[in-house]
DNA sequence: TCAAATCTTGAATGATTGTTCAAGAATATA
DNA sequence: TATATTCTTGAACAATCATTCAAGATTTGA
């Protein structure tokens, strides 16, 4: 019984994110929230609770959304090397105005998994989920024969995850389409 | 004519800099400037004009203190080859409150330079300066004969320098030492 | 020694921050 | 319909923010 909430959890989440993902956190002041989430402060602190709460919130639906769905292509179609090809193809391919998907997790690694535990816990799990991904897909590419049974995988999906993060920050900067064009290439020189 | 100052320019920027570089721009107050540089707002602003300001010349005395320090091991030495293995070592190796060495860059990058022209401006000029330290030093290597006359070494310049930066940010998450020693192999696999 | 110049200090400024809360609106049950 | 419940609103809150500025301290040149 009582009032109906007039608007979609998960729609404000998904609005919420995108600003702290724009913003980062701490540039993302408590009005830019309520303008972009269109909803009042009260049913924000009643809905999230305060900036932080919602921001970590932010970030797992961002793990759960974003990240599943860009980490998706490794683990589908039948030749997993292709995959990882796929990946990075379409690392580079994105739009430039979401050419920093992924970015909220790199962006909360930098500004505040130092300093915040709960971030970092959160930001770390997600990362773990990138890795497992990328190992699970070597693996299978080992056991297909397409790369040498003496690939150290564990390695190897390290390195794809953190040249994923590289790629990133680079994307983010001044950085052309040609070159990164080129790293992908270097990049994908190691499953040879 | 005039009161003498009481306090060091160039040291109070090297303070104001390593508080940036711990706790991100915005995060940063000036009232953690004022008690980290030692010295009144007044001093401040005085000297250095405001927060912005102080912080685009806290990047740029980055660039010319820390980075140009940091890469200058790429061009000593005899063995081109050699300096590369060295300086990736070097971001194994860097004690762990340092290890972020390099993240005011980074950092910029991912907070700042999307919205902040004039912080963009001055972290793709060190940027630049890191991939050009990488690309000379591929040309020596590749004139002593230590990679092959076939290699890319624009392509190889841009990788390198995506791949620090992937380290860097591997580096601030729950990467261990192992994960990292793991990830500079496979990175560095690909000057054979 | 006095006056002009310049730096230092830190309290005061107004704007913005995250957060709260009382009043109003909408719904469910009795 | 009346009452209890719950959501919505947005003004109000104290805290903190970056910034300013007048008063005091120190130095130089006359």
């Amino acid at each position: 019984m009582g009032r109906h909430f007039e608007f979609n959890r998960d729609e404000t989440l998904s609005k919420a994110m995108s600003v702290f993902w724009q913003k980062g956190y701490k540039a993302t002041s408590m009005k830019d929230l309520v303008d972009e989430m269109g909803i009042q402060p009260g049913s924000i602190y009643n809905t999230f609770g305060d900036k932080h709460s919602l921001f970590i919130e932010s970030i797992k639906h961002y793990g759960e959304v974003v990240t599943s769905n860009t980490i998706k292509v490794l683990n589908d179609g039948e030749s997993p090397v292709e995959n990882i090809r796929k990946f990075f193809q379409e690392m580079i391919d994105r739009p430039s105005d979401k050419q920093c998907i992924g970015c909220l997790v790199v962006n909360t690694v930098v500004e505040l998994a130092p300093h915040d535990e709960q971030a970092a816990e959160v930001v770390n799990t997600i990362l773990k989920n990138i890795k497992k991904a990328f190992y699970d897909c070597l693996l299978k590419a080992q056991v297909l024969g397409q790369i040498s049974g003496e690939s150290n995988i564990k390695a190897l999906a390290s390195y794809f995850a953190s040249s994923t993060h590289g790629l990133l920050v680079t994307g983010k900067s001044a950085a052309g389409r040609q070159q990164m064009k080129d790293i992908v290439g270097v990049i994908l020189s190691a499953l040879k």
